[in-house]
DNA sequence: ATTATATATCGCAAATATACGATAAAAGGA
DNA sequence: TCCTTTTATCGTATATTTGCGATATATAAT
């Protein structure tokens, strides 16, 4: 690869592309449903829930936090994440937004 | 690494995180963008678009298309893609779905 | 027939991601 | 205080992705 051209791209398709990028992982997307789920915000209860090792689970809980799609707090020896919801609302919606656009684009019929 | 853990996991979490997974960089971002902004279908037209070689470019077309959300036949010594609407469509509803799912759920206020 | 053009594929190098065990850190309980 | 529990981080191995140049292939043009 040597150099990384991600940077030579719009703005828009780098935010856009990284937050597609994080939910690239079917761990990553259990992880955010098994946060929604539950009223509480899970822990090592998500360790439990994935066949992943507890260290594994923890870096993919760091990329989701990274990414700002989730949150978290430290309660005495747990820890405790949730979604972040106004940051994922806010992403999705950008999200959705270029995916609709896509989706109603101008080539009509079948062009290939 | 050692094993691939993918398999293991729910077969929808599977299917979307491979959705998200194929637009989790800004070329292919870009490159549906530009299928979508044109009526007739781009072919080397992306790689001068774009700030990557062309074998980088057909490549990412090729990822496009394995995942379905693109399609493309040869019109002559030119390539003719085109966002694949259908498939788009269907797998960007079953996505868009459970982020929804997602954002309704339970947990009402800030949970940490 | 030869040449030019467009695209795909191959082979390789480098970067990133994935995964785990070991260990650190920090709080709670004995 | 010492031990246990819970989570984060480090080091490392391996897998995957990204990217390019070189090359193959196939059509079009001369």
């Amino acid at each position: 690869m040597a150099l990384n051209k991600k940077s030579l791209f719009h703005p828009d398709d780098i935010l856009l592309s990284e937050f597609a990028k994080v939910l690239g992982h079917p761990a990553r997307i259990a992880i955010i449903r098994e946060l929604a789920k539950h009223e509480e915000c899970i822990c090592g209860q998500i360790v439990e829930v994935l066949p992943l090792a507890q260290s594994t689970v923890s870096q993919h809980l760091q990329e989701l936090k990274k990414a700002g799609l989730v949150q978290g707090t430290i309660s005495g020896v747990k820890s405790c994440y949730c979604i972040h919801k106004e940051n994922f609302a806010k992403v999705l919606g950008l999200f959705n937004e270029a995916m609709h656009d896509i989706m109603l684009s101008n080539n009509k019929e079948k062009c290939c």
